[in-house]
DNA sequence: AAGTGGTCTAGACCACCGC
DNA sequence: CGGTGGTCTAGACCACTTG
């Protein structure tokens, strides 16, 4: 998948943490042993812990050394961003549930003014706007609503619509989504989200809404989902400066 | 504040951007000549640029050169968290509306198994157990349970709990809290939740409950934060790799 | 082909922690 | 004090974009 040194390092720390190789000390090796060990240079040891800090997997002490966050291991959200991919199919990937999509709604629209701003487009662009409701073993547990530019891709049709946009850009297309800022919130249900993910009267949904942007600095979508609340969970990991 | 090349370098180019210094290309120079113009090898502007990447300010395409992210000027409340503090009363600082908290409860207790594990404690350390109600202009919004080590800060009293903890721990104890963990959740309100923030049975609550290290990456709190919900707003930007 | 960012090295020196 | 992570250097070479 990737041959940067880096990236393997990454991939094979990940792994081991995940393994439990390190669980008894919750301590990994110092970086000078890990740069014999995976036989490079202590900065790219060091590069690959910084990327496994900034995603919360660990954190350095200096003076003592680095450690394994015992809030990773809990390991209990279902939205996980995976370190290579934005998309909501990958995002909500839970081991051994099938995820499904049902398309709504396809349609092209001219973009209101909110849209247009948000997506950088001109007085008279059009959007594709795409109802999606996603399933995880047949039990639906989150509504989407997607704009998306169409001069930016002209080519979409219903069919790709009804399967992963992100993974169809990034096989077929040759184009990745690389950034998104998203705002959380949640709110009551409302009648369609009661139909829609089977939820009780009392029974809130999570809210993710934002942008995501292609790695040229594009804005490609926005998307408002709205989130059975059993599955509304995001792990963050915030540094200061 | 800091005398670190990298950190002095991202307030600088911060700086020159928030001034419009860029706007006519909406690019910055080079790496190379960045790295002659402050003085400091490529690597530390890599540094540099590479935070401000992660932050959302920049975005680089390899090949092309580095650019202000348009959004980024145009809508700085996207990066609440790009000031100081971590804490509770500045991130939820609403303009115009006055902060209070009222003080629950405040014992000291055995840590349990997972709340030793959390925070690196030994078998028999004692916590601060903490409830808190917190209020936007005497409109109670956030109701907190905190647990923090006693040997931490072996001196807390209810008097300081009464107000902001970080505050405290930054301005007389010269502590500074700089990374937390959280997982955003959200759940239909409790009873307990409803009498407190005046909900009503079909208002859920927002739930934000996590980890706050210090900077010398100590377990400093664990906390279970319940928000009204219509104060539960989280904001993110997530870049791949 | 020239220019730009990406990866990686080998090493120096500093700051902090715990014994 | 020894061991750990933090900062920074000077440079080599690679990968991509643009003219």
């Amino acid at each position: 998948m990737t041959d940067l040194a880096y990236q393997k390092i990454i991939n094979e720390l990940k792994t081991a943490i995940n393994n439990g190789d390190f669980n008894e000390t919750m301590k990994l090796p110092d970086e000078r042993s890990l740069s014999e060990q995976y036989k490079v240079s202590r900065s790219t040891i060091k590069r690959a812990l910084s990327v496994l800090s900034h995603r919360g997997t660990i954190f350095k002490k200096r003076g003592s050394g680095t450690f394994i966050n015992p809030l990773y291991l809990k390991n209990n959200t279902f939205f996980k961003y995976n370190g290579s991919n934005l998309g909501i199919t990958d995002s909500f990937d839970v081991p051994g549930k099938k995820q499904g999509i049902k398309l709504i709604s396809f349609d092209v629209i001219k973009a209101d003014e909110t849209t247009r701003r948000d997506l950088f487009l001109n007085q008279d662009d059009f959007v594709y706007k795409i109802q999606r409701l996603r399933y995880l073993d047949d039990e639906p547990f989150l509504s989407e609503t997607s704009y998306i530019p169409i001069k930016l891709f002209p080519d979409l049709t219903s069919e790709i619509a009804s399967e992963s946009i992100f993974n169809y850009m990034e096989d077929e297309k040759n184009q990745k989504v690389t950034n998104s800022y998203l705002t959380i919130s949640t709110e009551p249900s409302t009648k369609d989200d009661q139909k829609d993910m089977h939820l009780k009267t009392n029974e809130p949904v999570g809210i993710m809404s934002g942008i995501f942007f292609l790695n040229n600095g594009t804005p490609f979508e926005i998307s408002t989902m709205r989130v059975h609340y059993k599955y509304m969970k995001y792990d963050t990991f915030i540094t200061v400066s």
